[in-house]
RNA sequence: GUGGGUAUAGCUCAGUCGGCAGAGCGUCUGGUUGUGGUCCAGAAGGUCGCGGGUUCAAUCCCCGUUACUCACCCCA
C-alpha cells in the first residue's frame, strides 16, 4: 500500500493511509495527555543562528529566503531556515516563555520537521516527529529520566506495531568507565563502539587500536562493556565483574538502575539495558534511550532521546532537560509497507444516505443531520443513481451501510458487508461501537 | 556529500539484436424499469524521463542531464 511519493523524502498519503497515521497521532496524544503533558507548537521557522547553536550539522538544514531575494551570506546567524528537530526550537521556546512557564514543565509537540538528507527507505526529507520532554529551572530529578521511559513504553504499546525494545544506555557509565580503563578520548572510543552491529567486534577492536592508541586489553574491555545487555539490573554485576571503578561509573551504574528497576515492574519486557547504545551521546549528558521495532531493526530508531544537562540556557539561567521524539513518519511508513494495521474505510462516513429520486434530497439530508447529532459521520447521495450504483459508492469508500428512505416515509438500513437489511429510525439506530468512527486495527 | 542500479499506460512490468507501442490489474461506459462486489461486451489512457549525437530511420546505440532507488555518512 505505500507508495512512492512524486517528490523522494516528502511523503503524501492516501486517505486510507493517511487515517493510520492519525490514529498514531490520537493515540500517542492520548496517552501523552493522560500522563499531563501540555501541548505547545512551536514555528515552523528558526534563525539559523539559534539552530547551530549546538552543532555542525548545517548542511542538513534547509534555509528558507524569497525567490527574489539576493544570494545572501549562508553565515548570516540572523537568516531563517526551517527547523531540523523539535529538541532545539523548545529550549529556545523555554528560554523565551520562562516567565509564563511552571517548572519542571512536561509538554509534547507533534509537528514537521525537515531534514537536508538524502531520503532512503524510513528516512526522509519532511516528516512528522512526536516530542516529549521535561524542562527544570535549574534542576530536574532524576526521577523523570525513569518516567519517561515509562510513559514511551506505554505509548508504543498502545499503538498497532508489534513487539519494540527501548534500550537504554547511561553517558556516565560509558564515560566513567573508559576513563577508569585509562581511554581519554571518551566521544572517540564510543564513535568506534557504536559501529559494534555493524562492522562486528573484531574489526571495532582494531579500530580502537589503530585509531585510538588503545592496548589490547583495553579494547578487549571497551567491548566487554559494550556487549552486556540485560532485561534486569543484573548489568551492573557484569559490569563490575569487568573490575573498572571510577565515580562517574558508580553514578551511571545507579542511574541506569534506577531506569531498569521500574521498567521491570511497570514495562516488562519493554525495556533493557543494553550498553552499546552510543548514538547522540555527543549531546546527552546521562541516560540515553533508543527504540527498535522488533523485526525490523534495520530501519533504524523508531524513538530517541535523552538527558540533556543544559537543555537551554540564559546566562545565569539553566534548564536541564530529558525527553524523546518518536520518528512518526518513519514508523508510518513502515506499518503501511507491512501492512501491519490498516483503516477499514477510506473516508470516515459510517453511513451513506440514499436517494430514491431527485426530490428527496432534502428529506434525506433531514436523516443525514439527525444521524450526525449524534455523532454518527454520514454523507448523502448527490444524485438519485440505480440503488446498485449508490451501493457501489459506499463499497468502493469502505461506508459499512446505506440508507433507504421509502415513499410512505419508513426506513431502512443495509449493512453492505453482510447484506442485512432492518427497519430503523433516523433519530434512534446507531451502528456497532467498532462502525461508528474508521477504526485502524492491527493485522492479525 | 561519495559510490552502484533503474527510468515504457494510473499501477506492476513486457518488448523491438534500430523499422507504425504491448499485457495484466485499475478506471469509465453498457448488459440489470431501480439493492453492489461475480460474469460478459466495449472504451478511454503513452511526446517509451528530459536534451543532444550517430542513422534513411532511435523507445532501443552513444554523450549529457534530471528524477527515482540501494549502500556509505548521519539520523526519527
Amino acid at each position: 500500500m505505500a507508495r512512492k511519493a512524486s517528490l523522494s523524502g516528502f511523503p503524501e498519503w492516501l486517505p486510507q493511509e493517511r487515517a493510520v497515521e492519525q490514529h498514531v497521532l490520537d493515540t500517542l496524544r492520548r496517552i501523552f495527555e493522560l500522563h499531563g503533558f501540555a501541548n505547545i507548537e512551536t514555528r515552523a521557522v528558526e534563525t539559523v543562528g539559534q539552530l547551530l547553536r549546538k552543532g555542525e550539522i548545517d548542511k542538513e538544514v534547509y534555509g528558507l529566503s524569497r525567490l527574489a531575494a539576493e544570494e545572501s551570506a549562508k553565515s548570516d546567524p540572523n537568516a531563517l531556515a526551517l527547523h531540523f528537530d523539535l529538541t532545539v526550537p523548545f529550549a529556545r521556546y523555554v528560554v523565551e516563555n520562562a516567565g509564563h512557564l511552571a517548572f519542571p514543565f512536561r509538554r509534547y509537540q507533534m509537528q514537521k520537521v525537515w531534514r537536508g538528507e538524502r531520503p532512503q527507505d524510513g528516512r526522509f526529507r519532511e516528516f512528522t516527529q512526536a516530542d516529549i520532554d521535561v524542562v527544570g529551572d535549574g534542576t530536574l530529578p532524576f526521577r523523570y529520566d525513569v518516567e519517561l521511559a515509562l510513559v514511551i513504553a506505554e505509548a508504543l504499546t498502545a499503538l498497532p506495531i508489534g513487539d519494540f525494545r527501548l534500550r537504554v544506555n547511561n553517558r556516565k557509565l560509558a564515560e566513567g568507565f573508559y576513563l577508569g580503563l585509562g581511554l581519554e578520548d571518551t566521544a572517540g572510543v564510543l564513535r568506534s563502539i557504536d559501529k559494534l552491529e555493524k562492522i562486528g567486534a573484531a574489526k571495532v577492536a582494531e579500530l580502537l587500536q589503530t585509531e585510538l592508541g588503545a592496548t589490547a586489553e583495553q579494547a578487549a574491555a571497551a567491548l566487554a562493556l559494550a556487549q552486556i545487555c540485560t532485561a534486569d539490573t543484573s548489568f551492573v554485576e557484569q559490569v563490575r565483574a569487568l573490575g573498572i571503578t571510577h565515580p562517574l561509573l558508580e553514578e551511571g551504574l545507579d542511574e541506569l538502575a534506577q531506569v531498569i528497576e521500574a521498567a521491570v515492574r511497570r514495562a516488562p519486557g519493554k525495556v533493557v539495558a543494553d550498553l552499546s547504545i552510543a548514538r547522540g551521546l555527543d549531546y546527552y549528558t546521562g541516560t540515553v534511550y533508543e527504540t527498535v521495532l522488533v523485526g525490523h531493526e534495520s530501519l533504524g530508531s523508531i524513538c530517541s532521546g535523552g538527558r540533556y544537562e543544559s537543555l537551554a540556557s540564559t546566562g545565569k539561567k539553566n534548564y536541564p532537560g530529558v525527553g524523546l521524539s518518536i520518528g512518526v513518519t518513519r514508523l508510518v511508513s513502515r506499518m503501511l509497507a507491512e501492512e501491519t494495521a490498516t483503516a477499514a474505510r477510506t473516508v470516515p462516513s459510517a453511513v451513506l444516505v440514499t436517494l430514491a429520486n431527485d426530490e428527496s434530497w432534502n428529506e434525506a439530508q433531514d436523516v443525514a443531520a439527525a444521524l450526525r447529532a449524534r455523532g454518527i459521520a454520514c454523507e448523502v447521495a448527490a444524485k438519485a443513481e440505480k440503488f446498485g450504483k449508490q451501493i457501489k459508492y459506499a463499497d468502493k469508500r469502505g461506508i459499512p451501510f446505506v440508507w433507504f428512505t421509502s415513499e410512505d416515509g419508513s426506513h431502512e438500513v443495509k449493512d453492505i458487508r453482510s447484506g442485512e437489511q432492518i427497519s430503523a429510525d433516523p433519530a434512534s439506530w446507531s451502528p456497532s461501537a467498532e462502525d461508528l468512527a474508521n477504526r485502524v486495527t492491527a493485522a492479525g
